[in-house]
DNA sequence: TCTGGCCTCAATGTATACAGAAGCGGATAG
DNA sequence: CTATCCGCTTCTGTATACATTGAGGCCAGA
């Protein structure tokens, strides 16, 4: 089996993403390891990653929260994305490997039959899935772990901003377009155009993702009561690894 | 009295950083316990803050190392400075806030003659310093934690990679040039100029860098003798804090 | 002599016990 | 009635004891 303090990070770390740990809940260890059903040894080094992750952090000198979470934070974030991203795609496209974007290529000219049928797919589960192919393709041409890192922790917050906006079905068919040309960009090697298509999908991305921006006042306070019992989006949802889709 | 993880979290990272634990090195859970005075606990959870910020990584499943380093890693740490530098130059235009520039700019003027008397100052701390305030500067400016901390874990990796190549005084010469380059474009609010200055500093400073390396075997291979007594330069140098100097 | 398997040992991973400190509640005085 | 101080409770931080697993060495057989 694998340790537990393995099992109890990617545990919290899901449960924050997915926001059945809302932002401002108090991590005690105490009741976070009768709840996992381990010691509190291995629940302290867990928090302690997800404090590293920036998905936790101290309240006040004395016990942990999850991190609240602002529109601030989401423009933040974004301005760090754009910069990771616009340099992975400059950099895919310098590796010249074509094949696995040539395979993205065909695959993101399908979208619009894809999102066609809204009823057989009405999470876009599919959708989603083609643009973490993506995202792993680009991870995978630029051969750079320092930068892969860095995405790896900009996806993981943006997961769980994800939850904080609507998906929006026009809004994915111009994501695909946008999409496209960063791969036409990769695979005819002009990285100054990679760049540049990564920057416009991401300034239209975070334009429809602040103009969905579902914030109640639960979402931008420190202090939020501890149950557990408030998850705003219980239906099932993109999984963990789909975060730069929209 | 601080935290004891946090006195030993201090005192590997900069035991790493300095090159008194050089690549390689096994980092013993029981052997660092008694060397630092504390128990294993507060130990293995600075070492867990070491893999995080990937200064320590596992060997086999089973034991630390302290990370290796080669001229390969100094390439890809300089692909995601770059992205993150020039970002965060270009974002620094943006803000607006003249005076702590105003006073770089200044400073960076007198550079030449603050280097013309090696006699005073043979190791050009005064130097050092005055790019870690650049770097302060730009870090106050964008204000944006995500980005702050991004370039944080970068100029950590730097301050390790800065050991491996010898200090060129006509470089220094260069590099506040270029610096001035930056300062003034950002004084201007020219986003796209600022970008593009830390892009031609960043890739002078590389090359600088990869002209002057010092790569021995040892720095190369993941095995170590884990004798910790194996300093290669006890001479003397900057802070940690001055990483992104030349 | 070389190879393979077993066994021992040592180091990691986990649980628990102990110490100290911060927050909370109650009681008392103004 | 309110504010402040004191004591208690509960939580984090540290140390230590126990479990478990992987590595290395030794012995036996070919």
């Amino acid at each position: 089996m694998a340790r537990a303090s393995d099992t109890a990070y990617a545990a919290l770390r899901s449960e924050i993403i997915s926001w059945e740990l809302s932002p401002g809940t108090v991590l005690a260890e105490v009741e976070l390891s009768g709840r996992l059903g381990i010691s509190r040894t291995p629940v302290r080094e867990a928090l302690a990653r997800l404090v590293a992750d920036g998905l936790a952090e101290p309240l006040g000198g004395r016990g942990l929260v999850v991190s609240p979470i602002s529109a601030e934070n989401v423009g933040e974030l974004f301005e760090l994305r754009q910069a990771l991203e616009a340099q992975a795609a400059s950099l895919a496209a310098v590796r010249r490997d074509p094949a696995p974007f040539l395979a993205l290529q065909n695959e993101l000219r399908e979208v619009p039959a894809l999102l066609a049928d809204a009823d057989a797919d009405p999470a876009h589960h599919s959708y989603y899935e083609l643009v973490a192919r993506f995202d792993d393709a680009v991870d995978e041409a630029v051969q750079n772990p320092f930068l892969v890192q860095a995405l790896s922790a900009v996806r993981t917050h943006l997961a769980r901003i994800r939850r904080l906006s609507r998906d929006n079905p026009a809004r994915l068919l111009e994501a695909a377009r946008e999409h496209l040309v960063i791969v036409d960009a990769i695979l005819d090697g002009d990285a100054g155009l990679a760049a540049d298509a990564t920057r416009v999908h991401l300034y239209r991305s975070l334009q429809s993702t602040l103009g969905s921006l579902i914030l109640t006042t639960e979402n931008l306070t420190t202090e939020n009561r501890p149950d557990p019992e408030n998850r705003p989006d219980p239906e099932n949802r993109p999984q963990e690894k789909d975060a730069s889709a929209q």
